[in-house]
Order: structure tokens, then C-alpha cells, then sequence
DNA sequence: CTGTTAGCGCGTTCAC
DNA sequence: GTGAACGCGCTAACAG
């Protein structure tokens, strides 16, 4: 019987089915060194005790902790975190892998985590998400003892997954571009943290790239900064006030655009006859909304950096350690061919 | 000297410190048994080794794992999944208390977790959010041996923190029949998969309760359902086709009333001067769309859950078990008074 | 204040 | 195919 009125131990199990606790260890875990009959002795024995192996001394014993870790930055309800926290998850339980969140908010939790790293000995691969890392932080990330693999961040030498954000904005303005635009602004998320994210800059590089492109001069490329998801209305001012508006703006985020679409709205206006509105990410109301994106599969991403992990975890060498995803512009009703009034 | 090219152990730090090991670990626990001085010799030995307590270790000598659960259903993705992961996760940072997620995306996964409950020796405390359990699924949980917190969800006899689904949607709906209106349609979402939303039933419930309250024969109450969150077009096509169409809409969700609110933009028409929309959450995006809504503070609601968790966790014994968190109405920009083209 | 002695519950050699 | 013995790295109870 149980040692106290708390759970079963393996020592339980093997007593009630008359066999080792070695056997009962083997027998769990499916080892084909046991013989079914055997098998069966212990799995009823441990479903009558309600017996389950635990997690903690059974990483004790073998050192592999069957627990995956997290890094992200910036909120968990976001779009971007929410659907990569999913994807990961999904990925990990089928091989029976738990998943440990980790979460740096601000400056501060930043510096703690790269100090204490408490992901030290506690899991047994880190995934580390969208982050514009230091030089520092990633030395002291690799003083981690456990494998990492960057989600949406290219860094020589370390496994990632990524899309590539120079490409997928260019694609996307190319795509303004193709429609008539010339006048095209592209407005910027700037974050109150810097670092916190790896793809705004790239996503600029990519604007000016297509603009470039296309014949138009530097000082023509139209770069605004929003200093928040909120600030639409001031975005769209800022633009519209110029002495030669811009017909189409993109955004660096689907988030910022929906932003950008209220205000457009709100003002009387619509799009895309008054102004063609490009958005990045397909965010999950960017299809409701009708909103014309650079979409990228965030969840694809996710799940390809969680099976790196894994495979990284288990000590096996992966197929590739780098993996590009590639992004899709996706034209839905807030783009359209400039000057459509003239059209009409 | 570490035994290995791996980690050093507690072992390798009591050799440099020249104590014992037992007086590091209490020395890096921050004891008060622990003289200054040679706390400060493990701690500096410590620093040199980078080493950092063993979580699965400690966890196994002390029987405390350091790690809550939280047992989710639906997309990790959407807006309360995502609130309430962020703001758990924020109260068991400073606890130094670690959070891994379980989730149950359908049916099968979750039969799955209530017959394996991989929960079980495995977490301090689990949070249950949302979840509609069914009472054998409530029985089983019990068996798992750890303090349980129901999150938005009652049941007699387990600590629980949530909100007044009934008041709520009461108070949304009173707030419309306050502003003229009287045909008044709530939409509900229906799952898929049911059982994964303790709160849906209870909104009608104070739906009809408003409605009573105002008059309305039960007959005249009408409730549509929404089989999908982008079932906008579908709902109000339903709506307004009927001979005396509602003149406010209030929907048991944002994301619902997000959807219709873009449906009413493409039918041409506006809210709150052709239909008042109400929602249900105050949804990151509902301010930014100027969407009234009921809001729940999901954020509050899910740190008081965590706070309860860890509570329970150390063995301590909480100054409340229950905690209702109050919701309050927000009339934004999609509520108007009924029939204002008349007053115009 | 510090060291010693036992485990915590399981995995993993080895024998048999 | 199965069992015995040891160790994983740390905490806890007791001595001193």
C-alpha cells in the first residue's frame, strides 16, 4: 500500500504487481524488453493506484526534463506571441513535451533573466522569440547548457526559424507599387524598448528597397514612426497634411494598420479609394476586417522552430538548422488602383 | 572542480566555498542561519561556477515543483486565453514560480488530460479557466492531489475567482433598453465543440433577465446563434430580414461584435444610426474600433486566480476562497439612442 | 551557525 | 526477460 495518503510510488506499483520497479519503469515507458504479460500486470497495477510516473524524478534520474522552454518579449495576448505560444504547444504534446513560459517585459525582467537565466538546468531546449538580441545577451545565452533556436532572428551559428522581413515588405510595396502607387508611406512601430523586436528595422530596409526600386529618391520615401498601436489618427494626420499626400501607406503590423483604419474612417474617408492601406502579418481580424496584407505563418514558424527544439532536445542532429518561411502578400478590399476616382 | 564538461553541482560549489553543501543551499536560499560572511563566500563561489540551483532536484527533495499549471481550452491566441496567460504569468514571476501551460484544443485532447492528467505530480497548483466541466471531470480533478483554482467558473467547494456572467450581460442590456431600444437581439456564440465556455449560457441568462425585467415576453426575445466568429454577415443578414428588425444588437463576446460591426460597414450601413452594437469583454481592440461593450477585467480576474494558486500552493491558507470581480459597461461609439435618424 | 545523515522517486547499469 | 544496486542533486532533520 502507498507509503502516506498522498500519491503512489513506483515502489507501490511494483509490490501490487509482484514485479521490480525497474520492470515497472521499463513496462511504462513501453520498453519492448518486457514481455506483454508482464506489461499488463504493471499498467493495471498503476491504473488501479492511479499511479503516474513523476516528472521531476524521472528527470532527476535521466537528466532530460521533458520540458521545453519560451522566451518572449512583449505581451503573451499580442497576436504575434499568442499564436506562436499556440503553435509551440501543439508541436510539443504529441511527443509529450511540456512547455515553460518565460516572459521579459521590460528592461529590468530583461536584465534578470540574462543574469539569473533561470531556464539554466530546467529545460531541456529554449526557444527564444523575435528578440533583437545584444551581442552580450546572446554570449551569455550560449553559456546556457541547453540548445536554443531562434524564432525569427538570424544569428550565424545558432539553429532559427525565420521569415524574411526584407522580402516580405518589399514584396508587399512592390505589390502598392504595381497598382499605381507612387506616393507610398510606410509607417514604423516604435517600441518605449527597444530590442524587443528583430523585424522592424528589416521591414523598412524592405520598403525602401521596393521604393528604391522603382526610381524613387531617398528623401521621397516616406518613413513614419508610430509610438503606438493607438496612435492611427495621428498617423493618418501626419500623412494626409502634407503638400502631396501619399496615395497608399503600409504598415509594419497588421495591429498598427487596423489602427490606421479607424482613423481613416472616422475622419470620413475610405479605403482604398481615398487611401490604399497595406498591413503585415494576416493578423487573425485582418481577413474580417478586409484588410490587405503581407502575410507571414507565424503558427508554420512556431511549429518548425518547436521541432528544431525538440530535435535538438533529444540529443539528434536536425534535417536543417536554418529555415527560411517564406510570406505571401495577400490583396484583400482596403487596396486598390490609385487615383480610382478618376476611374469611376 | 565540476565533474564534468556540464554543469557544476551544489557539490563542486561547497568544495571552492569550503563548507558544506547543505550550507549552501540554504546559503543561496537566503536563510537567516547563514552567518553574512560565508554567505558570501558560497555566493561569490557560486557566481564563479555559474552555477544555478537544479529546479528538478530541489523539486524532488522538497516536494514543492516551483511550477503552477494552467489548464486552458480554445486558442491560446485569442483575446482571453492571451490575457489571462499574461497576467498569471506576471503574479508567479515575482514568487519565482514558474508557469506551464496545458491546453485542450478538442474532445479527444481533452479525454486525454483528464485520463492521464499529466498535471498530476507535476505542478504546485493548477488554474482552471473557463472550462464548462462536467462533474465526472470535476471528480477527477479532485483526485489530482494539488490545489485547484476555477477561473470564471463556480463550483461549490473549489477556491474560485470570477465574473458575474449574468450581471453582466444584464447590465449591457439594460444599458440599451435605457437608451430606447426594445427589440433587441443577442447573438451567442456557439461552439463546436461545447463545454469549452462556462460563460456563454449564463450571458443569455442575463440577457432574458434584462429583457423580462423591460416587459419583453419571452417570445419576443430574440437570440441568434453564431456558429463562427466570422459569421457577421450570416447574423445580421438573419437580423435584419426579419419584419420588425431589432434596432441594437449586443453580442456575448467582442470578437462576435467585431465581426458583425465590419458586416454592417460592408451592408452599407452604420452603428449606432442603423443598428446599436454591443459587445462583451472590452477586447484589446474594442476601444480602437470605438466598440460599447460590457467589460470583463479578464486580467484581474486571472492575477487574483494566480495570487489564490500560489496561496494554495505554499500551504497557506487564503483570506478568500471565492471572488467575484465586478464587470462594468462601456458605451463607446456603437450605441446611440433608438431611432435617431427621427431626432436628426 | 554549521556539518552529518538520510532520503526524495525514478533511470540505469549490471548481473542473473 | 527480470531484479538488485547505485546515483541523479538537492533538502530536511538532527547533532553539535
Amino acid at each position: 500500500m502507498p507509503t502516506s495518503d498522498s500519491h503512489a510510488s513506483m515502489a507501490d506499483v511494483a509490490r501490487r504487481a509482484g514485479v521490480s520497479v525497474a520492470t515497472v519503469s521499463r513496462a511504462l515507458h513501453g520498453s519492448p524488453l518486457v514481455s506483454v504479460e508482464t506489461a499488463a500486470r504493471v499498467t493495471a497495477a498503476a491504473e488501479e493506484l492511479s499511479f503516474a510516473i513523476s516528472r521531476v524524478a524521472s528527470g532527476l534520474a535521466s537528466g532530460r526534463l521533458g520540458r521545453i522552454g519560451l522566451l518572449l518579449g512583449g505581451p503573451l495576448h499580442g497576436w504575434f506571441n499568442g499564436t506562436v505560444i499556440d503553435a509551440v504547444h501543439d508541436r510539443l504534446t504529441p511527443a509529450d513535451v511540456e512547455l515553460t513560459i518565460f516572459r521579459i517585459r521590460d528592461r529590468a525582467e530583461r536584465d534578470v533573466f540574462f543574469t539569473r537565466l533561470p531556464a539554466r538546468r530546467n529545460v531541456d531546449a529554449l526557444i527564444v522569440a523575435s528578440f533583437a538580441l545584444t551581442g552580450a545577451e546572446h554570449t551569455r545565452l550560449q553559456t546556457l547548457g541547453v540548445p536554443l533556436v531562434y524564432l525569427n532572428q538570424r544569428v550565424r551559428g545558432v539553429p532559427s526559424v525565420a521569415i524574411d522581413d526584407v522580402a516580405g515588405a518589399r514584396d508587399g510595396v512592390r505589390g502598392l507599387l504595381g497598382l499605381g502607387h507612387r506616393r507610398i508611406a510606410f509607417v514604423r512601430s516604435v517600441q518605449r524598448n527597444p530590442g524587443f523586436r528583430y523585424s522592424a528595422d528589416r521591414r523598412v530596409e524592405g520598403f525602401r528597397s521596393a521604393m528604391a526600386e522603382a526610381g524613387v529618391a531617398e528623401r521621397d520615401q516616406l518613413v513614419v514612426d508610430a509610438h503606438d498601436l493607438d496612435a492611427g489618427d495621428e498617423v493618418l494626420a501626419t500623412v494626409l497634411t502634407r503638400s502631396e499626400p501619399p496615395t497608399a501607406v503600409a504598415a509594419d503590423s497588421d495591429e498598427l494598420a487596423i489602427g490606421i483604419l479607424a482613423a481613416v474612417v472616422r475622419a470620413g474617408l475610405r479605403a482604398p479609394d481615398d487611401l490604399s492601406l497595406l498591413g503585415f502579418d494576416d493578423h487573425a481580424l485582418a481577413g474580417r476586417l478586409g484588410l490587405s496584407t503581407v502575410a507571414q505563418p507565424a503558427a508554420l514558424t512556431a511549429g518548425e522552430a518547436a521541432d528544431l527544439a525538440l530535435t535538438l532536445a533529444a540529443g539528434r542532429v536536425p534535417a536543417r538548422r536554418t529555415i527560411v518561411v517564406p510570406t505571401r502578400l495577400i490583396l484583400r478590399r482596403t487596396t486598390g488602383p490609385v487615383a480610382p476616382r478618376a476611374a469611376a
